[in-house]
DNA sequence: CAATCATGTTTGTCTTTCTCAAACATTACA
DNA sequence: TGTAATGTTTGAGAAAGACAAACATGATTG
């Protein structure tokens, strides 16, 4: 009854959590108004509004015909963050690579704050779900129901993968995702045995995807590479075998290509 | 001596705009170490300090090994941005064929703010100039030098038109912009005639680009789409009437799709 | 067509929170 | 080991944010 002390802590700057804040009111919400963006926050709409103009004037936010937008500097800014991802660069080449043989999605991901963010996505000629792709890669997706995310996480220390868990959860997305640690834990063994990781229909139901981890120069996993097919296409031989060899394959050269150009003296 | 006042106008979050500030500077620099970011900034290091702990916290910003980065949340929101643009819906896959067709760069843009935005890229067997077309993404480009910006220009009214060369100038990119107002409107007028944009090494030496106009549904321009190549290669005839007539041809189908998909009433 | 309501914008004022220095840590370097 | 460079924390004054309420502007409806 007495902890009115401000609870210290390290200091955040909180007009700047706000902002945050309200960015992720209208990604979340399509198209919304000003008042709905007033509803999902706890603040006045006075306040709201010198948010919103600021957030405008600096390029975050677009307002088309009374309704926000995220704005278009997001997309030029994330184009920065990728082109600095190194693995993106020495990635890039041979996930599309990889989407021509397969005809299938081919997806390269790294993790970040115990998820993982698609950095690279290429699209093969019979690629399915696009419309699913394309929404999952606007959020974080969770590690344990993908084959790339187990593919990390069968690489990463069990500590760091325990840490993962309790802040995360293991979120059942499917009949098939594996919602209990033991089972996890197992898997991430079996992962790490045969060097690559399998989603079997674990995160959207009909589909199944073959993940590799990939390695940077320091021996750390630093992301993954993927192929995703409906599971009529994905099964047999090409499921136990092919597929499995040729992400296996596109992971290992891609560690090369990381090797080489970080060692690049043009950077 | 005496314009003390505060000089009202609207309000704004200075704070927003300070974080905003911050993302540039690092966005300017690549990698910046903590007292990089001060150098950038005039704000005190404790106040910096919180500022990139804040951002950091929400993901804006990431800390690797001491270094600042932008953070992988730009790129889900980046990602929300182009998936909610309509013309992105509508034109990926034409842009994609362009692209296999010619075996070139092709881009699809739109205007913000007085400056264009790569929404979508594809990259021809032949392309060249990656790293250029890598790095040219990651910010606004001027839209007097460029195939897409001039077709845009040509559709937009005088008096906008004008505003952009005050606001933005006729930087000269190479020999061949055109850095003249008056030269600029007769070949804007010469680009509404034709249908379609040529950029003739005025962007960069050597490259040659062809763009044309999209309009929405409410017949106002929202975007254009180009195809840029190697000037050895974009010449004669292929320069003079093949790929126009290919770039038309698919700002001609994106139209459509735009109208189709505005339609839609799963949305 | 007036009147009511919903939506968005501006402003005065009090309170919160930023910001600066300066002190404090921590790590590199000689 | 001592000195410098880099990064982090803290106290307190100054500045800026937040609220409420008033003000506009458009919709909607009786």
């Amino acid at each position: 009854m007495d902890d009115s002390r401000p609870a210290d802590g390290p200091r955040r700057i909180k007009s700047v959590q706000t902002a945050s804040e309200i960015l992720a009111a209208i990604q979340r919400r399509p198209d919304p108004t000003f008042s709905d963006v007033c509803d999902e926050l706890d603040a006045s709409k006075g306040t709201v509004h010198t948010y919103l103009a600021t957030l405008e004037e600096e390029g975050f936010v677009a307002k088309v015909d009374g309704r926000y937008r995220l704005g278009l500097r997001l997309v030029t800014m994330g184009e920065t963050v990728r082109n600095e991802t190194p693995l993106y660069r020495a990635g890039q080449l041979e996930v599309d690579k990889l989407a021509d043989t397969t005809n299938e999605y081919v997806h390269l991901t790294v993790v970040s704050r115990g998820k993982e963010v698609t950095i690279y996505e290429s699209r093969g000629d019979n690629a399915v779900a696009t419309d699913y792709h394309l929404r999952m890669r606007e959020a974080p997706q969770y590690l344990h129901c993908t084959a790339t995310g187990k593919a990390m996480l069968g690489h990463f220390d069990d500590d760091r993968v325990r840490d993962i868990i309790d802040d995360q959860g293991l979120v059942e997305q499917t009949d098939n995702t594996i919602s209990d640690t033991d089972r996890l834990f197992d898997e991430l063994e079996r992962i790490r045995e045969r060097g690559y990781a399998v989603n079997d229909e674990e995160e959207l139901r009909g589909m199944r995807s073959i993940g590799a981890p990939i390695r940077g120069v320091d021996g750390d996993v630093c992301g993954a590479v993927s192929v995703t097919a409906p599971t009529s296409r994905l099964s047999g031989d090409r499921f136990r075998s092919e597929i499995p060899e040729l992400v296996m394959q596109a992971a290992n050269i891609i560690e090369v290509n990381l090797e080489t150009t970080t060692f690049d003296p043009s950077r």
